[in-house]
DNA sequence: TTCCTTGTCGCCCGG
DNA sequence: CGACAAGGAA
């Protein structure tokens, strides 16, 4: 039965068979943390301390989730579906289905991804007639998600100032909103929960006498009502609390702006009485080099738990640095590099190409599209989130629940069929003045009228016809199972044949195809098939499709969503001051020290081999920006750096010249002003379009317009239309034969 | 109503 | 620079 605790180093072992008692586990980046969460589990049924029953493991994200549920069931032959393994939320989400009565919410309720939340918002800025200017929906957005994962709901937020009270405003009437079409966002999914255990005790005793062991992955980043949820369903203070066993290290938190709260770890050994803090400080991924810049740069941090990483390895080749002149020779060297390690045998998918920001990809992926090296961009636009695919569930949220307004307004006029902003409004009006959905207003609207519209009544227009569809599609789809219940919707709502007339519509038909491939084998997998079911998985799981594609590729990723993988080698980009510590991280308190933490998170993903570039000139935002070297390099010990030069000749001539240039000459940008007539001729340079008379970058005057100058063309002949940026009348189009336009100069 | 031009604004990101 | 929203013209 010890067969998968051999090779345990002591401290591993230690945590793995603690007794029945809370625990913090220390884990250091790469000293196996995952493998002591999952042996701990299957040793514990092993040695019948529980059963699966009364285990509750939580995460952060799906992926982990499914990780740990293969691993344990690599280790003991029973089935993992006794145990609840998942996400904070997914967790959440399934107490609220088991229970949706006691928690107030409708059998059908619905879950507002971020998009949809937004959209959301926007759409009650504008009936509030709140100026969208001095109160932002991004902000309300953040309040409102902020205020419940303080666990606080309107009544409890304190508005001393005109502007909380504003906010407050719209978290009322968001939750109203909610409410009325029951609909829940993420954050809401947490404390609908934690107030269900709170006041229901029958329940909370019920799960509290069930899981007498909770584990809990990525504690760092736990948010304080995540940690009064913990607290709660562990009993704490009861005559039998569970186990906690919390493993996390302080120097991975990187989410503290979306609410994680290190305190937590600190706390942690008070309010669960744990009497034992476990220390894994061996590591098992890095050599030593990289493991001591790490550990350098991390030292600069105060506050820390205490903890330095050694490995049983050598200390391997010394980190790599950059210097280049703009991101564009940066990105060159980066591919040369990339070229070599590949050639010596690397595979691409075994190197990472790592960034502070997004915005951040884009010369790196023209450089690599250029030398042809396949890569891949990872948290890009997620398949659920597709415009189409958005439309697509929208028809399903009204066919399981039409009183979702947000689903509604989605589709009532897409593909068009003739329901505009008029007939719209009306429709608004009603439900506002009878406090309905917009679904029973129109409804109402159309009387029995619509129900009695068959098939062959084409000829009706706007409302009527889309409550018809509406309700003819939930008759039609009331027997069938998903996948057919989604091809029905594809065709008859006219999603198929709208994009299949539009130009760029191909890959929407297949990301429609693939939709209903993901219900079939959601059908397979899930022990809920149905058509709700589906719905928030696709909310919840925003679709990691990134696993179909097994070609050999170098891996794109911003710094937040390397955490927790690692590679051979690893590229950092773009430390540079205000880049890589982010400006942003000034203004916040304790920003630099999280910007340190990304940084060592950054550094530990590299088993062999870790690169840091900067740039001294970067464009960003269309402004050339000059920076100076990240501090982050100078906080790492000389010796254990490597500073590798230019490359000579044949590259280096080609971007000195190139791009260098461009730099400079792009740079009186900087002023920010206005691009001026001659400014923008520059550009074009001074072309002469054919038998005109009149060329681009001509400086001319218009008798109305005033002076400008001429900046492109189309047509020709009679038809020829010239545009004219003018000094004080903008930028337009005019005919030439009447324009009447004198040349200058 | 649709298409196209014009203006604004921008960080990191899981569920 | 680009994505996206808002407003004007056909």
């Amino acid at each position: 039965m010890t067969s998968f605790l051999s090779g345990l180093n002591p401290e591993q072992l230690e945590a793995v068979t603690l007794p029945y008692q809370s625990a913090l586990i220390l884990a250091g980046a790469g000293s196996g943390k995952t493998r002591v969460l999952t042996t701990r589990i299957a040793y514990l049924i092993q040695s019948g301390q529980v059963s699966p029953n009364g285990i509750l493991a939580v995460t952060f994200t799906n992926k982990a989730a499914r990780e740990m549920i293969v691993r344990i069931a690599a280790m003991l032959p029973i089935n993992t579906r006794g145990m609840w393994i998942g996400t904070f939320h997914g967790l959440c989400h399934r107490m609220l289905r088991a229970h949706y009565q006691e928690a107030g919410l409708p059998k059908t309720f619905q879950i507002l991804d971020m998009g949809d939340q937004q959209a959301l918002i926007k759409r009650l800025v504008k009936d509030l007639a709140v100026d969208e200017k001095a109160l932002p929906p991004r902000q309300i957005q953040w309040f409102i998600n902020h205020a419940k994962e303080e666990g606080q709901r309107t009544a409890h937020v304190n508005a001393y100032d005109s502007f909380t009270r504003k906010m407050l405003e719209c978290y009322r009437v968001y939750e109203t909103v909610c409410m009325r079409e029951g609909i829940v966002d993420f954050a809401e999914l947490l404390l609908r929960c934690y107030e269900l255990l709170t006041d229901n005790i029958i329940l909370r005793n019920h799960y509290c006498d069930r899981f007498s062991h909770i584990l809990v992955d990525e504690f760092q980043d736990t948010n304080r009502l995540q940690y009064r949820w913990l607290k709660l369903l562990a009993g704490v203070g009861s005559a039998k609390p569970a186990a906690v066993f919390a493993v996390g290290d302080d120097d991975q938190s990187i989410y503290a702006f979306r609410g994680a709260y290190t305190g937590n770890m600190q706390e942690f050994e008070r309010d669960f009485a744990a009497p034992k803090i476990i220390k894994l400080e061996q590591n098992y991924r890095s050599h030593g080099n990289i493991l001591a810049a790490a550990n350098a740069l991390i030292a600069h941090n105060r506050g820390r738990l205490g903890k330095n990483l050694w490995t049983a390895e050598g200390r391997g080749e010394p980190v790599r640095v950059y210097n280049a002149m703009t991101d564009i020779e940066e990105a060159t060297f980066i591919v040369d590099e990339i070229k070599a390690l590949h050639a010596d045998g690397v595979a691409l998918s075994d190197i990472a190409l790592l960034y502070r920001s997004n915005a951040q990809s884009r010369v790196l992926e023209h450089s690599l599209f250029n030398a042809a090296l396949s890569y891949r961009v990872y948290g890009g636009m997620r398949f659920f989130e597709r415009q189409e695919i958005k439309h697509a569930l929208a028809y399903l949220r009204l066919i399981a629940h039409p009183d979702d307004d947000q689903a509604l307004l989605r589709v009532i006029n897409f593909p068009s069929r003739g329901i505009g902003v008029r007939s719209l409004e009306q429709l608004q009006d009603a439900a506002a003045l009878h406090q309905t959905s917009l679904w029973a207003a129109a409804l109402n609207k159309c009387g029995g009228e619509a129900t009695t519209i068959s098939d062959e009544t084409k000829a009706k227009k706007g409302l009527p016809n889309f409550v018809a569809l509406i309700m003819t599609m939930q008759r039609a789809c009331a027997d069938l199972p998903l996948p057919e219940i989604i091809h029905h919707v594809l065709v008859h709502s006219g999603l198929l044949s709208h994009y299949g007339t539009e130009r760029e519509g191909a890959e929407r038909l297949e990301n429609l195809n693939e939709l209903i491939n993901a219900a079939t084998s959601f059908v397979h997998e899930a022990e809920d098939d149905s058509l709700v079911a589906f719905l928030s998985h696709a909310s919840l799981e925003g679709g990691e499709h990134q696993a179909d594609n097994y070609e050999d590729a170098l891996q794109l990723m911003t710094v937040h969503a390397a955490k927790g993988l690692e590679f051979h080698s690893v590229f950092l980009s773009g430390l540079e001051e205000g880049l890589f510590p982010h400006e942003n991280s000034r203004n916040e308190a304790d920003g630099l020290e999280e910007e340190r933490r990304l940084m060592y998170v950054a550094a530990t993903r590299a088993r062999r081999r870790l690169y840091l570039s900067f740039s001294q000139s970067r464009l960003l935002h269309g402004q050339t920006r000059y920076n100076v070297p990240s501090r982050f390099i100078k906080e790492i010990p000389d010796d254990l750096l490597k500073w590798l030069q230019p490359r000579a000749k044949v590259n280096s001539g080609s971007y000195h010249v190139g791009s260098e240039q461009a730099g400079f000459s792009k740079g009186t940008s900087q002023w920010n002003q206005p691009a001026t007539g001659m400014e923008a001729a520059g550009r074009l340079t001074s072309a002469p379009f054919e038998g005109s008379g009149w060329r681009i970058g001509q400086n001319v005057s218009h008798a109305k317009f005033g002076t400008g100058v001429i900046i492109n063309y189309e047509g020709q002949g009679t038809d020829m239309r010239i545009q004219v940026q003018f000094n004080r009348a903008g930028t337009k189009w005019l005919l030439l034969e009447y324009a009447k336009l004198t040349p200058l100069q």
